[in-house]
RNA sequence: GGGCCCAUAGCUUAGGUUGGCUGGAGCGCUCGGCUGAUAACCGGGAGGUCACCGGUUCAAAUCCGGUUGGGCCCA
């Protein structure tokens, strides 16, 4: 475990990441790693290839990876699979806008060819672009092969899924009224239509009844340009209507409108007078003409001859607004379209394509844009005298919402699913669908599909999947369902695009009358598209094996619109062509709106990127406050604060990791080394405590990402690192990581903190995979990846509730502490003498004394006290209030003596004998009798104590301070104001120094009491009391009044201290000896003798001899070499075995600085190999290698060589005469090292390491070891002697074939070198 | 107009299924602490008619009915 050295930095750390999983190509790792568990088909649903993504499309993304990740972590074997929505119109609307093309027409006229391309071109780029976007995020799917709605594979899935309509009966043309978008020139699918406020005329038209002269039907409405399509009126055969004269100015009309709405009308229409002469039922109506105001100008109009044109209908869909009386124009609306087709009226619809007038509307409209004619017509009826009254009405209106224009009414021919005839199968699928939440499927879902009407397919428009229809003039219809079918068809090329307008050249022989076949030219409908591709992405029908292991698929996620979209559009493919539904569970998420609750719309400038974002706070913390922001099905306001906070929880969490590890590695904590279980009779109650909670954690986190429930693991997890973890934990077992050597205790919290890190970022692992990875993978070593690492389970023998319980007191109680403290002004560095707790139940009472340790250290208290439950505590201050009423009533004349008596007599004694029935009192030789009723008993605090209520009870704080406890707390005071002075100076954490401080005599005996303990806390080998301090720094300072003067002077020991230390044999404390002695610089050491060294006290002569021949050798040189890279990498296995003479002290001080190997060199970069580094030479021959040994020999440097290969053809191919050459084999005698007996080689080599100083290893054969132990052994050895070579300043050079290992075994071989080098 | 969902401090929100003690957090604000996690961290305080109205109940943020406002989907 290295220790970590730098602050958490997201955006540098997740690019380290992202380079480590490419460069060991751990995503493949990780999936072949699950391949084996039980399939598991996520399926993700395509994202439309706009360009970029916003925060919804990310926050989408998100959780199917973490969903993803979660499951793979449960053992399932992931299908990851993402898509690409390519097809349709908002790619065309932005083409046509790019090549400057304002209609269908003019696509003609430019070549459908140039355009399609184009349209493919931009839907390319665009997935290009989003694909980067996704990763940037983090998200682990399987990118190099995404399905594309545009692949012809997937266009032969679509049309495949046609055919099944086709053989089963519910696919047909059919003529109707649809929605039809005038700009895009193509009808619409009810899927397709946004709905917003438009303000639209109003108006009122007065049609002249037939049958009853001068008397006027009133219809209302809001389409003023539907009024020459109109072919008849409708009324409800059960309202009343009214035959009313109405009077404006000098004008009498006679009308007839619904009864009901009579009053409306009079207000809206300023008449002046209304009478009903009339009234009769709607009923009574029909059958009676009208005649229309454009008889005259539409010729249609007066040409046609039904008996009910121009009639008035009965219709139950009519309301009870406006008139009563409702415009029919069959060829303007669904409803109208339906009432016509009842009384044989055609759908009369004068509109183009374009949504303009045709010819059949009369010259005055004809060519107008229908919703621009609007003020035409109502000209056109004032000129007919028509017009009864026009206003505007604000209402909900229908758009396309690809170009966001205003949808029309049109009657066409169309392709239809006669979804209406499977409806049925269409609920009853649904109902078998697991939905989160609930209400999704049962309600919201069940509801659209009761709803659903025949859908319309066909698109009249060119970047599509072709419709795979082919017709012959003789009726008969040909569907093609796959690509080899198309083979079949005239003109077919082998390789073509199977997109228009190439496809609409092909034609087939008609098999009924032997002419040529066309195609349909329209294409389909692109939700067909995205509604089949839980089959299309598996290559079905073409490839059968992917379909039959993988189909449907378990978990969808999207967000509510797709109720109507791709959640609706999946399950009318999978019920059409499997007769089930394709997908089993579907977890529908919420939108994500700007912080001002707009909806993200790129058109509209109110979407947010997430890419700056990530670039500033990191893809973690945006991928975490997505995941805990809300429940998944809720809309989110998205709050760049919100990734903030996120961010700040990473960093803790960061931040008790680089805390934890610095120790741990330190003492090269090996977590492997004990099991928890081992353990739990050596733990404190914090330890069982914490230990409880992460158990817990684990329970709590499981179950709700189980039931995805994502944000309620978020936020138990952060919930358990930050109150548990680092402001309880962490603070609560602090003290116990330094202390030195083996110590239970010390080990314990190693274990606990290292069990409760590395199971938070496994945890963490599906939401943060990046901070995860980094903290895991140096915790621990057991995967190569969190990402590999099983789900937890957890183990309920660990949890206790009640110790929970408990610690949930001592954190009130310190809240309550800390919140007196600073209410009565005594910090935290001041002891407090004790506190007393009065319980309300027995039980807390014991849990606290549990906990009374945790208690008091975290509160710097000295001691406990426990109240019994049910009594008072016997210090309060009872005191004695005499009621003078009472006793004046009997003793009259001595009452105010008996009170004055009262008041001095012990209260407590007065009490007892009150409580017995009478306390009797002496008074001039009297004895007077106090009964209950003369006196009552009030009780106060003691002197200096502070009481406070929690939740179960009370607590007193004893605030007394005694001569102990100040000295203690000028003790923490003095510690603290060193430790300031050390910091202002800079000193290196290691570094030694001496403490001069003058100060009153008090402050003088309070140091004395404590100087062992101050000074190991700030590191003086010299702590004194003086007259006039002096030091490299010297400071004032005033504590609680106490002024002293305190000065600080640097040892500068940390540099020769590090140099003794390396001497074998010389440990930090021996070291310190001989600092203690005098010989604390090395030219004091220089100066010394042998027998100067071996005086002092615990040397011993061979160690003085060491550190003479050390010294005067000049071997020694400053331990860090000058020319130390800065991207050196020092890596500290936990199984690393202890070097002797190298202190924990130093391990802390090895600086480290990427968390990752650095990165490879080449050759040519290389000059010369320096001393006390080790070398990975990749290379496929050992040359390299060889010539980097023998350059170093020419230096002069000592070899020694190590070889697989025949030493003699060695010898002589590299020329190398007298070095000592060892021969790794099986089979060899002399000089040879059987390559399963590393003890021996390691042996040898130590041998050569410790008796030439300064020489140079080359171990060539490292894959024969390998291949011979097991890569760990191996690596345990580099490690080994990387080590070795460091203290003995030689030279390590290993040779590898990089084909030979796995990469992620190259990669930890990588770690443990300083250099890598490219051979 | 209908279906579904939602409304709690300045902002983002927990709690609501199981009605019950002073409605919890985070950010922001403010006062302070710590100084061997330190360009970090911790604590105290102020701030809430739990959208509104009505009902059930000894007791409602919570259950019921309605109103208003917001979102999605439809007409």
């Amino acid at each position: 475990m290295r220790q970590v050295d730098e602050n958490y930095s997201p955006v540098q750390l997740e690019k380290d990441i992202r380079m480590m999983w490419e460069r060991t190509r751990t995503y493949e790792k990780v999936k072949k790693a699950s391949e084996s568990g039980k399939a598991y088909y996520i399926l993700d649903g395509p994202p439309y290839t706009t360009g970029s993504i916003h925060i919804g499309t990310a926050w989408n993304k998100v959780l199917k990876d973490c969903i993803l990740r979660f499951r793979r972590m449960q053992g399932l074997n992931v299908r990851d699979q993402p898509g690409y929505d390519m097809h349709g119109l908002p790619i065309e609307v932005k083409v046509e806008q790019s090549m400057n093309i304002k209609s269908k027409k003019e696509i003609e006229e430019q070549g459908m060819e140039r355009f399609v391309e184009t349209c493919r071109d931009f839907a390319l780029r665009f997935k290009e672009k989003m694909t980067e976007e996704f990763k940037l995020l983090g998200v682990w799917m399987d990118w190099d092969k995404p399905y594309l709605t545009v692949d012809p594979s997937y266009i032969a899935s679509v049309w495949w899924t046609i055919k099944q309509a086709y053989d089963k009966g519910l696919l047909t043309i059919d003529l109707r009224v649809l929605p039809w978008c005038p700009r895009c020139e193509t009808a619409l699918a009810e899927a397709e239509i946004e709905y917003w406020d438009e303000t639209d005329p109003s108006i009122y038209v007065k049609f002249p009844l037939v049958e009853s002269p001068g008397e006027y039907l009133l219809i209302w409405t809001t389409t003023p340009w539907t009024i020459p399509g109109n072919l008849a009126a409708a009324v409800h055969p059960d309202f009343t209507y009214a035959r009313i004269k109405v009077r404006r100015g000098t004008t009498e009309e006679l009308l007839v409108v619904v009864e009901d709405k009579v009053d409306e009308l009079v207000e809206l229409a300023k008449i002046e007078d209304a009478e009903i002469l009339q009234t009769l039922k709607g009923a009574e109506l029909v059958g009676l003409h009208y005649t229309h105001p454009f008889k005259d100008m539409v010729p249609y109009q007066q040409q046609v001859t039904n008996e009910w044109a121009h009639a008035i209908l009965p219709s139950k869909t009519v309301t009870n607004e406006s008139t009563g009386v409702v415009h029919i124009a069959p060829g303007h609306g669904p409803e109208d379209f339906e009432i016509g087709a009842e009384y044989d009226l055609e759908p009369f619809c004068p509109v183009d394509e374009s949504g303009r007038y045709t010819d059949e509307v009369g010259e005055e409209l004809a060519g107008k844009n229908v919703r621009d004619a609007n003020d035409s017509v109502m000209v056109q009826l004032v000129e007919k005298g028509a017009l009864f009254h026009e206003g505007t009405v604000t209402h909900r209106y229908g758009h396309c919402w690809r170009c966001k224009k205003p949808i029309i009414y049109r009657v066409t021919d169309q392709w239809f699913l006669k979804v209406t005839d499977f409806k049925d199968e269409l609920v009853e699928a649904n109902a078998k669908v697991a939905w989160y939440p609930d209400w999704a499927g049962a309600n919201r879902q069940n509801d659209w599909i009761s709803n659903a009407r025949d859908w319309c397919i066909s698109r009249q428009r060119f970047w599509g999947t072709p419709i795979p229809i082919w017709r012959c003039s003789c009726g008969n219809t040909r569907v093609v369902s796959s690509l080899d079918e198309l083979r079949e068809a005239e003109g077919y090329v082998e390789g073509m695009d199977v997109h228009r307008p190439w496809i609409d050249r092909l034609t087939f022989k008609c098999d009924k009358c032997g002419q040529v076949m066309n195609r349909v030219p329209d294409v389909l409908d692109v939700w067909l598209d995205a509604g089949v591709c839980s089959w299309a992405s598996l290559g079905y029908p073409a490839e059968k094996a992917e379909f039959e292991k993988w189909w449907p698929s378990e978990w969808i996620t999207e967000a509510h619109d797709q109720t109507r979209g791709w959640f609706y559009s999946q399950l009318v493919t999978g019920v059409l062509a499997f007769g089930r539904s394709p997908y089993n569970s579907v977890l529908m998420h919420g939108w994500a709106f700007n912080p001002e609750g707009e909806a993200m719309s790129k058109s509209e400038g109110t979407a947010i990127g997430p890419v700056n974002v990530v670039n500033t706070l990191g893809a973690d913390s945006l991928r975490f406050y997505l995941m805990k922001a809300n429940a998944p099905w809720e809309d989110v306001l998205f709050q760049e604060e919100g990734v903030k906070a996120a961010n700040r929880t990473l960093n803790i969490l960061w931040n008790v990791y680089k805390f934890s590890a610095l120790y741990m590695s330190i003492d090269r904590f090996d977590p492997s080394s004990r099991k928890l279980d081992q353990l739990r009779d050596s733990m404190k109650a914090e330890d069982l405590w914490m230990v409880s909670r992460l158990e817990a954690l684990k329970r709590d986190a499981t179950s709700s990402m189980e039931s995805y429930e994502v944000h309620k693991t978020a936020r138990a997890i952060e919930d358990f690192v930050l109150e548990d973890l680092s402001r309880w934990y962490v603070k609560l077992v602090r003290d116990r990581l330094w202390k030195e050597g083996e110590d239970i205790d010390k080990i314990v919290a190693f274990k606990i903190l290292h069990e409760a890190l590395s199971t938070c970022s496994v945890l963490l692992a599906p939401m943060t995979p990046h901070i995860s990875e980094a903290i895991h993978t140096n915790l621990d070593r057991s995967e190569e990846s969190v990402h590999m690492v099983r789900w937890p389970s957890f183990n309920p023998d660990w949890i206790d509730a009640g110790l929970e319980q408990g610690m949930d007191l001592v954190r009130e109680i310190s809240e309550i502490v800390a919140r007196i403290r600073q209410d009565s002004n005594v910090n935290l560095r001041w002891p407090v003498k004790r506190i007393v707790v009065k319980t309300r139940t027995d039980e807390t009472s014991d849990l606290l004394q549990r906990l009374k340790l945790p208690l008091l250290a975290q509160n710097n208290i000295k001691s406990l006290q426990m109240v019994p439950v049910e009594e008072e505590w016997d210090e309060m201050m009872l005191s004695v209030v005499p009621n003078p009423n009472a006793i004046g009533k009997v003793y009259r004349q001595w009452s105010s003596k008996i009170a004055v008596l009262l008041k001095n007599r012990p209260a407590k004694a007065v009490k007892a004998g009150v409580d017995k029935g009478e306390y009797s009192l002496g008074i001039e030789g009297q004895l007077v009798k106090i009964l209950p009723n003369m006196v009552s008993f009030t009780s106060t605090l003691p002197p200096d104590v502070v009481s406070a209520e929690f939740s179960d009870g009370i607590v007193y704080l004893d605030l007394e301070e005694t001569p102990a406890l100040e000295a203690e707390g000028f003790a923490r005071e003095l510690i603290r104001r060193i430790q300031q002075m050390r910091k202002d100076m800079k000193l290196d954490v290691e570094e030694y120094i001496r403490v001069e401080v003058e100060c009153s005599p008090k402050l003088a005996s309070a140091i004395d009491t404590w100087k062992d303990h101050i000074s190991r806390e700030t590191r003086a080998r010299r702590l004194s009391t003086v007259e006039g301090s002096k030091g490299d720094y010297v400071v004032e300072w005033n504590v609680a009044g106490e002024g002293f003067v305190l000065g600080v002077t640097s040892l500068k020991m940390k540099d020769t201290l590090r140099v003794l230390t390396e001497v074998q044999g010389i440990s930090t404390d021996k070291a310190l000896r001989l600092f203690d002695a005098g010989f604390d610089s090395i030219d004091a050491l220089k100066a010394a003798s042998q027998d100067d060294l071996s005086n002092v006290d615990g040397v011993s002569r061979i160690e003085a001899k060491r550190v003479y021949d050390a010294i005067h050798q000049g071997e020694v040189k400053e331990a860090v070499p000058a020319q130390a890279p800065a991207t050196q990498a020092v890596t500290q296995d936990a199984g690393a075995p202890v070097k002797e003479g190298k202190t924990a002290e130093e391990g802390a001080a090895t600086p480290t600085a990427e968390p990752l190997s650095t990165p490879p060199v080449d050759v040519a970069q290389v000059r010369e190999l320096e001393r006390s580094f080790s070398y990975l030479v990749e290379e496929d021959k050992p040359e390299t290698s060889y010539k980097l040994f023998i350059d170093t020999l020419k230096k002069g440097v000592k070899g020694y060589c190590i070889t697989r290969n025949y030493p003699a053809k060695i010898r002589s191919k590299f020329d190398l005469k007298d070095v000592p050459i060892i021969w790794l084999s099986n089979v060899g005698r002399d000089s040879t090292i059987r390559p399963k007996d590393l003890e021996k080689l390691s042996l040898s080599l130590e041998q050569f390491l410790s008796q030439e100083n300064g020489g140079i290893v080359l171990l060539d054969g490292l894959e024969y070891l390998i291949t011979n132990n097991n890569f760990i052994t191996v690596l345990r050895l580099i490690q080994s002697l990387r080590d070795q070579v460091a203290i003995n300043q030689s030279i390590l050079l290993m040779a590898v074939n990089r084909s030979t290992l796995e990469s992620h075994q190259l990669n930890l071989l990588e770690r443990e070198v300083d250099y890598t080098i490219m051979g």
